[in-house]
DNA sequence: CCTCACGCGATTGTCAACAAAACGTAAAAC
DNA sequence: GTTTTACGTTTTGTTGACAATCGCGTGAGG
């Protein structure tokens, strides 16, 4: 009945929240060694809930431990962001045929009203990246979610999609084709509508590879530095 | 105990492979509710190290943690076995194809050579299906960390492999089907040593959908039962 | 001047006790 | 007889202190 939604129940969880938002938004710096009783008093909680939270972290992939020399915060290098935009090619490709298969009439109308409401935004405020990525990440969350695959969704949402979040901060509206990405999610969308899984799985794939594409350009332009 | 005390440099660690592994081989039953102190005394070691396996399982989805409530191994219906046998589909033919255009022809001509001594297990003991699971766990094995994309290789080795296995242990050889099997994996091994990464992709794709149905098929006969 | 070893400090890993919340039981009220 | 509520027990979440290990600075030797 009661649903204080800021509340996480433990302060376990919240560690890891707010543990995860810092290395995401880059307040926690990659490579940074990060001393155990500093993120303690920093977060206000003691080092019970914090290791929990940091095997978590570790788990995921976001930190990297070494017995006894403490944590630092993952740093990746270009090429890792390259195999991971790969990985996301495949597995979305797939949640997209799922998605074309099993979202509901509804949801895919939502869909679509979500898609009109990102054109305006960026109609309207041309200059708001950060919103562009936001609209960019609900399109994909909402099709991972209808893939209706729990293991798929959950590998996505709570795995690579944090970490290419990471790097849209770190490289600052590293999209910056809002237009053509609008489109092509238009035309996965149609393929939805009409439950044709393999064009939506197409679009999907060759939609992810042009962003791709797209950072591997401009990093070899040297406009984007990692 | 049964343990082979293999140093790990932290208890934490210990713990986390001395529970995954039970989970893996059914020794903690999937849906059981475990209390922590149960733990404690099975696996002789106290509370603190014990909760941080806890949250690194938890993370990886082989527990579900209720805040108040305690852990349960997960529990996972027939479908969700055959979603995860989607996503090793285009998962695994995305390792295979980088596989072909990475993998040195040392690490080739060794793949060959292990599944000539898969052949040999395969006709000598006819009945030893554990090692032929092991054996294609070693096959895949390879071609991921061959892949040369570590995220890619982390989240099948570290997160689709042991859920895989998981499910082994409880159906009994699952694959049944060992000669053809080892056939596709010599076609793919043709593949990757002609360094055809389209084909490979292609290959092991079938591969793991050909797996995938010969599994539904025994379900829906009742042969299996999860 | 450089190298290596030793010891100190700091940090991590571990432990046992405390507090809080949930589940089960039982009793009382309707 | 059924439902609800209150209590006690059990289990989880948290805390602070203790012990082990590593990094680093200093000093001695080559």
């Amino acid at each position: 009945m009661n649903q204080p939604i800021i509340q996480s129940s433990t302060r376990a969880d919240e560690a890891f929240d707010c543990l995860q938002t810092a290395i995401i938004t880059g307040e926690l710096a990659p490579g940074e060694k990060i001393g155990e009783l500093e993120l303690c008093n920093r977060f206000e909680l003691t080092r019970g809930p914090l290791r929990e939270a940091l095997g978590r972290l570790e788990s995921r992939g976001l930190l990297v431990r070494r017995p006894h020399a403490g944590v630092k915060v993952v740093s990746v290098s270009a090429e890792e962001l390259m195999e991971l935009y790969r990985i996301r090619e495949v597995m979305e490709g797939l949640a997209a045929r799922q998605a074309a298969e099993r979202m509901t009439d509804e949801e895919i109308r939502a869909l679509q009203e979500t898609l009109d409401a990102h054109e305006k935004m960026i109609e309207e405020a041309k200059g708001q990246a950060y919103y562009q990525a936001e609209g960019d990440y609900d399109f994909h969350h909402r099709i991972a979610t209808g893939s209706r695959n729990t293991k798929l969704a959950q590998m996505l949402l709570g795995d690579l999609y944090y970490m290419v979040r990471m790097y849209r901060y770190r490289l600052s509206t590293s999209a910056g084709r809002p237009h053509m990405a609008l489109g092509e999610h238009r035309h996965i969308v149609e393929a939805l509508a009409r439950r044709d899984g393999e064009l939506a799985e197409f679009l999907m794939k060759r939609h992810i590879n042009a962003a791709r594409q797209n950072i591997e350009k401009k990093i070899k332009e040297g406009v984007l530095t990692i």
